[in-house]
DNA sequence: ATCTAAATGGTAATCGTTATCATTAAGCGG
DNA sequence: CCGCTTAATGATAACGATTACCATTTAGAT
């Protein structure tokens, strides 16, 4: 599960927190430095929200103190370019205004993650191949030997990671026909193409479901 | 298998030699009325061709011998008024005229064929009824429990009996898609088909296969 | 008549879908 | 915070259409 922090002092912060959750994060808020830090320390987080309108220097003891590589994205009021440059050189890693696109802040986190991971993504990707011939993926030393419905549908999650896939996206791209309201197939074939990857010694959970809203995939 | 037996001095009657074989049907030729009375009571014939050009006095013979109630076709000239009512005047159930078009001659054994077995095939019928809900098909005493594809199978070639269903037909009416160079689908669902018609003591040649044509049904 | 290639019959494997039930998570009123 | 209800998800197994494969039959050629 994937753990964000917001530092807000904000009720509309709410908002937010409702729809990162439904993106498939486990959002923990705080409205002060100390319980952040308590966060911080017991927590592998996957990047901490701070609102600028907790106290400067609250603000500035918690970018301090950070140790881990943690990217912290900084809430400024876009129209106040000194907060802006406050923030980066206090150390965040970027910056946002209200109101808050939650689409936008997952592309900044996956930029941000990349860049801080080093670029561990794409020395996965050098060690991902497919076969369209043969419904086989090889990643590493394993080799996923899969039926044609199963290899399309991981070949399109691998092409979107990151993102949460609908299931009625993928019925449509993948399957080629509408997702009826009580349709199982695809979580059948996710089903069954985690009891592969399981067997193969490799985690379940690299096709990840976002409850309500789809499937992602992620190293 | 249906047995015809045909009556001809001509060679050319090869033609309709081979056109009622890929029809299906096992045709037996001979020249002469002896051998013709040795086919008659050695097989359950379809139906008979007499082709008025043999000698007077043989057509005669044939038409007063024979025991059953198979039916006569005479092949007689067309313009040739004397020989046709001659023909029925001697026994026969119709006749037809050079050149001979197999399709008619279809039709017309259907015809004589229900009117000679009193109407079995509407009796047959009447003891036939479909349940589109269950894919089964009641017969007389017996149901049959279908899948959806053997059921309307089984439903159109019941709907076209005495006709040949090409395979490439069936296929796009019941399919709903191209009869693929090495499809073998239909024959499958004919072949299951045949099993539980076997399993439910019915005869498995309610589906007759007529090879390279398609498929074809009746009782 | 014998031989070859195509067509067909039939058993079994494959795979997509559905049925069914157990488990989990979210929402809700206390 | 706690138990309840309901929808979403996980998973085993049944079901059914299709395909693979091999045996058998048949038409046509030599």
């Amino acid at each position: 599960m994937k753990h964000i922090l917001i530092i807000d002092l904000h009720a509309q912060a709410d908002e937010l927190f409702h729809q990162l959750t439904a993106q498939g994060y486990y959002v923990h808020k705080v409205n002060n430095a100390f319980d952040a830090l308590v966060k911080m320390e017991t927590l592998t987080l996957e990047a901490i929200l701070l609102d600028f309108a907790v106290p400067k220097m609250d603000s500035f003891w918690l970018l301090v103190a950070r140790q881990t590589s943690t990217p912290v994205i900084v809430i400024a009021d876009v129209n106040n370019e000194l907060e802006r440059i406050n923030a980066l050189e206090l150390g965040a890693d970027d910056y946002l205004s209200h109101p808050i696109n939650v689409r936008e802040l997952q592309l900044r986190l996956n930029v941000l993650k990349r860049r801080s991971q080093g670029s561990v993504n794409d020395d996965m990707r050098q060690h991902v191949s497919f076969d369209d011939a043969n419904y086989t993926v090889n990643l590493i030393d394993k080799s996923l030997v899969l039926t044609q419905t199963e290899y399309r549908l991981f070949k399109y999650l691998f092409e979107h990671q990151g993102e949460v896939v609908t299931k009625a996206e993928l019925q449509q791209r993948v399957l080629h026909k509408k997702l009826g309201r009580f349709d199982r197939n695809l979580d059948m074939h996710i089903s069954n193409t985690r009891r592969k990857l399981a067997k193969g010694n490799l985690p379940r959970d690299l096709i990840n479901t976002v409850r309500g809203q789809g499937y992602s995939f992620s190293f």
